[in-house]
DNA sequence: AAGCCGGGGTG
DNA sequence: CACCCAGGCTT
């Protein structure tokens, strides 16, 4: 006996699924992880074209592990948080040298590949090999919130009580178990969207406790507050890193200068840039008083 | 549990 | 301008 939420939106999923390349049959298990990594925090219409880029040019594990790092960062171009590709080419590596090339196909193996945590280990599970996990991302934690608690927002962080809940709800059987995860993700990226949820479209309206509430508004709202981005380090490790990138040449830090005024906060980018493996350090002479220091994109 | 890590599209 | 997006890792 499925939960009650499943029948309708694998009906629903069945009629409106997009058409998306990592779903296609012919997609390969390392095609999946490449996908997932790539949506961690970057949306689908972003992701699309640059994934056909990058599995055309690097269609397997080898072909990513044998690859410069400079260009996988280049071709990793603006899709953010670019210590993301610097895992993807480790996963790579990691599987040619301990998997013979090919992907884990337990949920423990996953999870020992770098940037691969819970979500991304459970989805390759289910996208990749047809098997029952429990895949939450934000958009399964917010179906679940409105449908099942009748919150406009899932709590900022998972719980194991929201863990176990989202498991009972996952069918029994490895291929279903499978569509529910992709179909229940798809409803929450489509219809049950964070900023205007399209209710009357909905295939599970009629269940939903937060229709049936009256979509009360979020009661933790006000506690979410962004950092904010001008003048962050984020904006300005961005701003390093696209220097390089758009560089055929290593870069003088008075070069970046112009980018990162604040001198200060452009050494302490640099020194962690250079401690995430993003860039390198340039050997310079000492001897002559070198005070510019060059960098360039690891090799 | 909280902070950090990019970048761009949208209301 | 604030908010959101198929999260993960470190402290």
């Amino acid at each position: 006996m499925p939960h009650p939420l499943v029948p309708p939106v694998l009906d629903w999923f069945g009629t409106h699924a997009r058409d998306l390349p990592w779903r296609e049959p012919r997609c390969t298990p390392w095609g999946v992880l490449v996908s997932e990594v790539m949506l961690q925090q970057t949306p689908v219409v972003r992701v699309r074209p640059a994934w056909e880029a990058w599995m055309a040019r690097w269609p397997t594990p080898a072909d990513l592990a044998a690859a410069p790092t400079a260009d996988v960062l280049r071709a990793w171009d603006r899709l953010g948080y670019p210590r993301r590709a610097l895992r993807l080419q480790q996963c790579a590596r990691h599987l040619v040298d301990h998997h013979d090339g090919v992907m884990p196909t337990t949920e423990d193996a996953l999870l020992a590949l770098p940037g691969v945590g819970a979500y991304t280990a459970a989805a390759v599970m289910a996208f990749a090999h047809g098997r029952r996990s429990v895949v939450l991302d934000t958009n399964v934690r917010r179906v679940l919130a409105r449908t099942l608690d009748g919150v406009a927002l899932p709590h900022p962080t998972l719980t194991r009580p929201e863990h176990a809940r989202a498991e009972a709800v996952v069918p029994a059987d490895d291929a279903t178990a499978a569509r529910w995860s992709a179909a229940v993700m798809e409803l929450g990226a489509l219809v049950c969207t964070a900023r205007s949820p399209r209710c009357d479209v909905c295939p599970v309206a009629d269940l939903c406790r937060w229709v049936a509430d009256g979509r009360p508004v979020d009661a933790h709202a006000h506690r979410r507050r962004r950092q904010g981005w001008a003048g962050t380090d984020r904006q300005a490790r961005g701003r390093v890193m696209r220097a390089l990138r758009t560089s055929d040449h290593p870069v003088p830090r008075s070069v970046m200068a112009a980018d990162v005024t604040d001198p200060g906060q452009l050494g302490r980018v640099l020194d962690g840039l250079v401690a995430d493996g993003l860039i390198t350090p340039l050997v310079v002479d000492h001897a002559h008083g070198e005070d510019d220091p060059v960098y360039r994109l690891p090799s």
